[in-house]
RNA sequence: GUGGAUGUAGCUCAGUUUGGUUAGAGCGCUAGGUUGUGGCCCUGGAGGCCGUGGGUUCGAGUCCCAUCAUCCACCCCA
């Protein structure tokens, strides 16, 4: 009756402590880039009102048609678990009137975000993203800053095998007559790609860059491209991205065919691609969004962000060097004899009261396998409390990487004040 | 939502083709070899509704059907 097993819900998953520990550093290398760029870290609701999606990210788009979590609160609100999460910080810029304390409001956020997809490698319907959004400015030199700060947090996370795509997708009266222009172009010739194309032209044509099928590629070879059809004002802002990239020294390509999914994206855009991740190969990507402030209530106000995934960061980054011969500073208690352990007890609570990691067995076990345990620990001392040791007042200290070991003063131990004091007793044997 | 694959120990998997006593291996866990000490080696032990339900059969991990779950790909996205 009691028995079945309650599992994860499909496409969520935990993330037990060796994958943790990344996950930690990733997120301690992303808020290490966002203070040198200085940008704040910024919370938001995991649920807001549902309608701040449909608005914000396209009524039409797939995201919001049939991959949202929404439900119904106690008030009879639909709400929604954020599939993603700028518009969530453009609700609170508005909300907090952050543009009239400030011209320009940089901020990070990391957090999870809820998408009812099919899972595959790289995806899930809970996961993780970080990501940087500056609200308040048009100058092409924030564009710059914010695709480098995306770039530079890749690099810091040692993924080699990445690559950075730029283009400009224009404003809406650009986009119409492109689309125009493309529409000509391909309908002569639509028997000619493959259903999905076909259905793509139906809804969203430009989507029909994303085919992967080779007949595909080719007949779109010839295709009128947005970025053609930039405006020359656009086509500057974009240009001068360009420089201010060129001058710090980060390398990317034109990608004209880019598309961005979510509808409230403009002009500059941009992705950073990892080969080596299969078929989910897009870890990060951005754009401006010149138009969603006011979109969402807001006096209008230009805005630029991206956003990564972390799972997806995790598949790209290099191979972790095999736990096992690394050792941190902390001590592991091993006793002889049961009757030491309220011994063991007060020194390891008197260790980690001088802010050092300690720790002991719980589990009653044998010598040999307390010292597995110590081990295990990754601590690079064990201190054994032993018969002939503790009856003149002394422990062994035992060094877990060399395997040296000598007599130390326990009244000494429990005496000292502070972490230098005990590193002084350790070091003068 | 569509297509393909896979479910056997905590983990990675063998065994399924050709049904036949108590279902295996490696790793991990645990106790010992070492009467005072981890890593290497050796020996023992614990741990399985063979995803679930039904069917065929004297007999099913193995064959058939259904179902659920997971993975991969499409769609779409980070």
């Amino acid at each position: 009756m009691s028995g079945e097993k309650i599992k994860a819900i499909y496409g969520t998953r935990d993330i037990l402590p060796v994958e943790a520990d990344i996950w930690r550093k990733i997120v301690t290398a992303v808020s290490k880039t966002a203070d040198e760029y200085n940008y704040g870290f910024i919370h938001t609701p995991i649920f807001e009102a549902t309608e701040l999606f449909s608005r914000g990210i396209g009524e039409a788009s797939d995201v919001v048609t049939k991959e949202m979590y929404t439900f119904r609160d106690q008030g009879d609100r639909s709400l929604t678990l954020r599939p993603e999460g700028t518009a969530s910080v453009v609700r609170s810029y508005i909300e907090h009137s952050m543009g009239s304390r400030q011209g320009l409001v940089k901020v990070w956020y990391a957090g999870p975000m809820f998408r009812q997809e099919r899972p595959q490698a790289g995806r899930f319907r809970q996961f993780y993203q970080f990501g940087f959004e500056a609200i308040g400015s048009l100058d092409p030199s924030i564009d710059a800053e914010i695709i480098a700060a995306n770039y530079n947090i890749m690099e810091s996370l040692g993924i080699d095998d990445k690559k950075l795509y730029v283009n400009s997708i224009g404003m809406p009266e650009e986009r119409k007559s492109h689309k125009k222009a493309f529409s000509d172009f391909i309908k002569p010739i639509l028997d000619e790609f493959c259903v999905d194309c076909k259905k793509r032209f139906m809804t969203n044509p430009l989507r029909m860059f994303d085919c992967k099928r080779e007949e595909c590629i080719a007949l779109l070879k010839d295709a009128p491209v947005m970025f053609d059809y930039l405006s020359a004002e656009n086509r500057k802002h974009f240009d001068t991205v360009c420089e201010f990239l060129n001058h710090a020294g980060i390398s990317y390509e034109l990608d004209k065919k880019m598309v961005r999914g979510l509808d409230y994206y403009t002009r500059t855009a941009w992705e950073i691609k990892c080969d080596k991740l299969g078929s989910q190969d897009a870890i990060s990507g951005g754009g401006r969004y010149d138009l969603l402030v006011e979109q969402l209530g807001g006096k209008p106000t230009p805005g630029i962000g991206f956003a990564a995934g972390i799972e997806r960061v995790m598949l790209a980054m290099p191979e972790k060097e095999p736990e096992g011969s690394r050792k941190n500073f902390g001590f592991f208690i091993v006793v002889r004899d049961s009757r030491y352990k309220k011994d063991a007890f007060g020194l390891v609570m008197k260790i980690r009261k001088l802010g050092l990691p300690a720790d002991m067995d719980y589990l009653g076990r044998s010598l040999k396998a307390q010292m597995k345990q110590a081990d295990k620990s990754g601590f690079c001392y064990s201190i054994i409390l032993a018969e002939d040791e503790m009856a003149r007042g002394k422990a062994v200290l035992r060094n877990m990487v060399d395997s040296r070991q000598f007599e130390i003063e326990l009244n000494g131990l429990l005496k000292v004040k502070n972490a230098i004091q005990l590193g002084e007793m350790i070091g003068r044997k």
